[in-house]
DNA sequence: TATTGTTATACTCTATAACTATA
DNA sequence: TATAGTTATAGAGTATAACAATA
């Protein structure tokens, strides 16, 4: 069945949605074990590099409304990773932290990630990732 | 708030994510009066390309499940872009066609994502938007 | 008045499992 | 036995609107 895709594979969009769950699922086979998505790391990240921000904050940096957000935490929480403490400056909002757990299981994922990255720039077979990085960079603006 | 991305942004996957979120969001500024999104553009594309296509072979060409194409055809065929004719060959599968306005649905859209496609390589200001989508298809693989 | 976190609600996208009708 | 389309169901991920507490 040979499928004609038309246009399809002279489109930007295309290629770079492509690419995306490629890198994707790899990300997710690599970290199987660990049970993260690459949006949780990301949090993680965040947390971890901003300790005592807030729910607000960190949507806003993560791009996602804060009732989104509501329900991350209460996932990271629960699994003991990040630790919502009361704000000592504003009553109304939490400052997040990770738990001594969520700090150790940054401190595994990271060469992990590492590690996949570097799987997924052997794809380009000689090709400097930090040309594909810059180019991105100018697609997101 | 000067916030810390840490090692995000030395990311392959962090970029492509935010590079295909922009572009995403520009596709459907783009086509905002006529409701459609990419992944429905990419479908009424490959039935343009390849009229009397089964169900099953085009959820294999998007690499999605074929029941997760039941809707999306639902959806399509409700807004009579696109026909569900019997299959002469297979009475168990449909031959897949677009309606008459599906096709000038279609016809108007195409030159709409160039001028989309068009507006997105600008912001690699002059840098070879087939440069960049050599990459994401050696990342893709 | 505005902001923080929350809830209720809904919509999209996706998957798995089981069913039927055909092959 | 295997495949095509469907249904039921479930789980992410997302959003909007409204609310109480606080700024």
């Amino acid at each position: 069945m040979e499928m004609d895709f038309d246009l399809l594979p002279e489109l930007l969009g295309y290629h770079l949605r492509r690419a995306q769950v490629a890198v994707f699922n790899d990300f997710m086979r690599s970290m199987a074990e660990f049970q993260i998505t690459p949006g949780q790391f990301g949090i993680l990240v965040l947390i971890g590099a901003n300790e005592g921000l807030s729910q607000s904050a960190l949507a806003r940096a993560v791009g996602v409304e804060r009732s989104t957000m509501v329900s991350v935490m209460d996932n990271l929480e629960r699994r003991g990773l990040v630790a919502r403490r009361p704000s000592p400056a504003d009553r109304r909002s939490y400052a997040l932290e990770l738990t001594a757990r969520g700090r150790a299981l940054l401190a595994e994922l990271k060469p992990r990630v590492r590690e996949h990255e570097a799987r997924i720039a052997r794809r380009l077979g000689g090709r400097d990732p930090a040309e594909l990085i810059e180019l991105l960079r100018r697609i997101a603006g």
